[in-house]
DNA sequence: AATGAATGAGCTTTCATTCAT
DNA sequence: AATGAATGAAAGCTCATTCAT
C-alpha cells in the first residue's frame, strides 16, 4: 500500500516525463515532415509513423493537424525571435554591426533548414496559418536593424537616403533565397552549396553587395 | 452546294477553335489555382468549376492532375524563356545592360505573379515536377547574363573578382523575394507594394544595391 | 440538275452500303472485344476505336452498350444454329453420325473462338443477356442429337440406359473446355494446343471416350 | 493487479481476434461477390456493404481491389491444393483410385461453387491474376493422378497408350462444366441439378465415361 | 497514456451516354 | 451519316479524425 503510495507520484513523474517526451517526438517529426512537404502535402499518418507514436496521441496532444502545424511554426519562429534580440552593439562600427547581424541571420538559416522551408510554405500560403498564431516577426527584425542603421546614418557611414525596410527586405532575400532555391541553382556549381566554403563565399558576396555593390566606384563611367 | 463545300472545313475550324478555347480555359484556370494553392492544395474539381468546363475534359485534354500541372509549368516557363533571349546589346554600357536586364526581369515577375508562385512551389518541392518537363531555365539565365558581365569586366566597368553565378543568384533573390514575400512584408508599408511607385522604388533599390551597395565609397571608414 | 437527280439514288445506295458496312465493322470489333474482355470489361470507347468508327454511331445503330452486346451474341449464336441443322444422316451408322456431329461441333469451336468465349461469359453471367435475346440453343442441340441417339438405340448400337442429356452435356464439356481452359493447360504440352495435330489428337480422345463409353463392347460394329 | 496484468494480453487478443474477424468477413464477402460478378463486375462498395465493414478497411487490409481479388483466389485455390495431396492409395485397384479421386474432385466442386466460378473467370481472363499469385495448380493435379495411372498401366488395368494429360483435361471438363453451365442446361431437367440424386447421377455418368473409356474391356478386373 | 481498428467525407479518375454541328 | 466535344453518375482510393479498449 505504502509502496503504492510512493509509487503513484513516481509514476506520475515518469508519466509526465514520458508524456513530455512523446509530445516532443511528435513535434520533431512534424517539423521535419511539414518542412519537407508543406501543410497540404504532409500526412498525419506519416508524422505518427515517423515519431513512432500512435496517431491518436497527436490528437490528444495537439487537437488536430492544423493546430499541430501551428505549434510547429511557433516553436520554429521562437528560435529566430531569440536570435533577433541579441544583435546590436553600438560600440562597434556600423559595418561591423551589419556584418555580424547578417552573418548571424545567414548561419541561422544554414542551420535551420526547417525554418527556411516552413517560412516559405507560409509565404506561399499568404501566412494563412502564421497570422493566426504568430506575433509579427518582421516587426522584430526591423526593430533590431533600426538601431544599427540609424547609428550608421548618424555617424555618416550609411547613406541617409536609404530605406531601411528595403535593405531589410534585401538582406532577407539574399540570405533566404540561397537556401530556398539551392536545389535549382546547384547545377551551376561543382561543390555542394551547403559546404563550409560555399556558405562563407555566399555570405561574403552578400556582404559585399550590401556594402559595396558590384561596380567599381569613383572611376566608373556611365 | 458551295455553302456545303465551305461548311465542312468551317465546322472543323469552329470545332477546333472551341476545342482550343476549352483547353485554353482549363489551362488558364489551372494556372490560377495551381499558382494559388500549389500542386497539393489545388483541387481538380475547383479547376473544372473555375474554367466552366466539365471535369471529364481535363482528363481528356491533359491526362491527369499531374500532367495538367506539368503543362501549366511548361506554358509559364515558356514566357520567361522568351524573355531571356532578347536581352543584351553590347553597344550600350554594361550598367545600362544590367539595368535593362534586371528591369525586364523585375517587371516580368510583377506582371506574372502566377510564374512567381509556381516557381516557388517548384522550389519547395525540389523541382519534383519541373525537372521532368523543363529544360534548365537557370542555364539560360546564366547564358544571357554571361555576355553582359564578361563585356563589363573586359571594359573595366565590373570588378573582375565577381562570381557571375552569385550575382545572378542575388538578382533572382532580390527580385523574386519582393513578390514572394510581399504579403509578409506589406505591413511595413502604407502603400500597396504592387503600386507603380512602390515597384519602381524597389527596382531602384535593387539596381543601387547591385551597382553600388549601400555604403558611401571612398570616404567610408571601417 | 439531272445529274443531281441521278445522283440521289446513287448516293442513297452508297449511303446504305456504307451504312451497312459501318454497322458490320462495329459488330466485328465489338465481337472481338466483348469476346476478349466480357461484357463488363469491354469499353465502348475501345470498340469505337477498333472499328474506326465514331462512338456516336454505335448508339445510332445499336442503342446502347447492352444492346450491342446482345446483337453480338445473336450474330454469333446464329452460326451454331446453322451448324446444328445439317447434322444427321440416318443412312450412316450411329457411330459415324456421332463422330461427324462431334467433329463438326469441335471444329466449329476451334474456328470460332469468339463464340467459345462469348458463351462462357454468358454462362458465368447466368445467361443474363442471352436469355433476353436468344431462343434456347440447348434445345436445338438436343433435338439434333435426339435422332442420332434414338436411331442408335433402336439399332442396338447404343446402350438403352443412356441419358442423352448427360451425353450431350459431356460432349459440350469435352469440346468446350479444351478451348476454354486452353491457356491454363497449355504448360503441360510442348506443342501449341491449337495446332492441327493437337486438335486432331484431342478430338480423337473425345471420340474414344464418348464411343467406348456409351457403346456396347465386343458386339459393336464399326 | 493480476487482472491488469492479464488484461493487456487479453485486450491484444480480443483486438487481434476482431481484426482477424473483420479481415475474414471482408474476404468472405469478396469471395461471394467476385465469384458472382467477376473481377470487372464486382464493386468495392458492394463488398464493403456486404461485409458490413467500412470500405476504407478493405484498403487497409488488402491494399486495393486487385490485391483483394488475388487474396480471394489464393484462399480458394488453397482448398483444392489441400484436396489434391490426399488422393492415392496403391493398395486399392486403379479403378477404385480413379473413382475416389474423381468423386472427391466432383464433390469438392459441388460444395465450392465460388471456386468453380472464380476459376472460370480466371480462365476467361487468361489467368491474368492467378498467374501472379498462384503456383500451378495444374501441375499438382497431374502429379496426383500420375501415380494412379502409372500404377494402373503397370498392373494392366489401364491402356498404355493413354495420354494422361488428355484424361485429366477430360475429367476437369466433365466435372467443371456441370457446375459451370448448370444454369444453361437446367431447362432440360425437371429436377434441380444440384440435388443429391442429380449430383450422383452426373458423377456416375462421368465415371462410366472415364472408366469404360480408358480401361481395357472384357479382361479388366474390378 | 497509449493503441489499433474503424469511419465518412472527399479526392482523383473512369465510363456510358448525349449534344451540337 | 458522321464527328468531336461535352456531360453526370459512379467507381476506386485517400485522408483527417474518432471509437473502444
Amino acid at each position: 500500500m505504502e509502496g503504492n503510495a510512493r509509487k503513484v507520484p513516481l509514476n506520475r513523474n515518469r508519466r509526465e516525463q514520458r508524456s513530455e517526451e512523446s509530445r516532443a517526438r511528435i513535434l520533431a517529426a512534424a517539423t521535419t515532415i511539414f518542412a519537407e512537404k508543406g501543410p497540404d502535402g504532409a500526412r498525419v499518418d506519416e508524422i505518427a509513423k515517423a515519431s513512432g507514436i500512435n496517431k491518436r496521441m497527436i490528437y490528444a496532444y495537439f487537437g488536430n493537424k492544423e493546430e499541430l502545424y501551428a505549434e510547429v511554426l511557433r516553436s520554429n519562429y521562437n528560435k529566430i525571435y531569440a536570435l533577433s534580440t541579441k544583435a546590436v552593439d553600438l560600440k562597434r562600427t556600423p559595418k561591423e554591426n551589419v556584418t555580424r547581424a547578417v552573418r548571424a541571420y545567414f548561419y541561422f538559416l544554414a542551420e535551420n533548414e526547417a525554418f527556411v522551408r516552413l517560412s516559405s510554405w507560409e509565404a506561399l500560403n499568404g501566412g494563412r496559418f502564421s497570422r493566426k498564431v504568430l506575433p509579427s516577426f518582421v516587426d522584430l527584425l526591423v526593430l533590431a536593424f533600426d538601431d544599427i542603421v540609424k547609428d550608421g546614418i548618424q555617424r555618416k557611414f550609411i547613406r541617409p537616403n536609404i530605406d531601411i525596410r528595403q535593405v531589410l527586405f534585401s538582406i532577407q532575400a539574399l540570405c533566404l533565397t540561397y537556401f530556398n532555391r539551392r536545389e535549382l541553382m546547384q547545377p551551376l556549381w561543382q561543390e555542394d552549396l551547403l559546404s563550409g566554403e560555399m556558405l562563407e563565399a555566399r555570405l561574403q558576396h552578400i556582404l559585399d553587395l550590401i556594402t559595396d555593390g558590384i561596380f567599381y566606384h569613383g572611376e566608373a563611367v556611365e
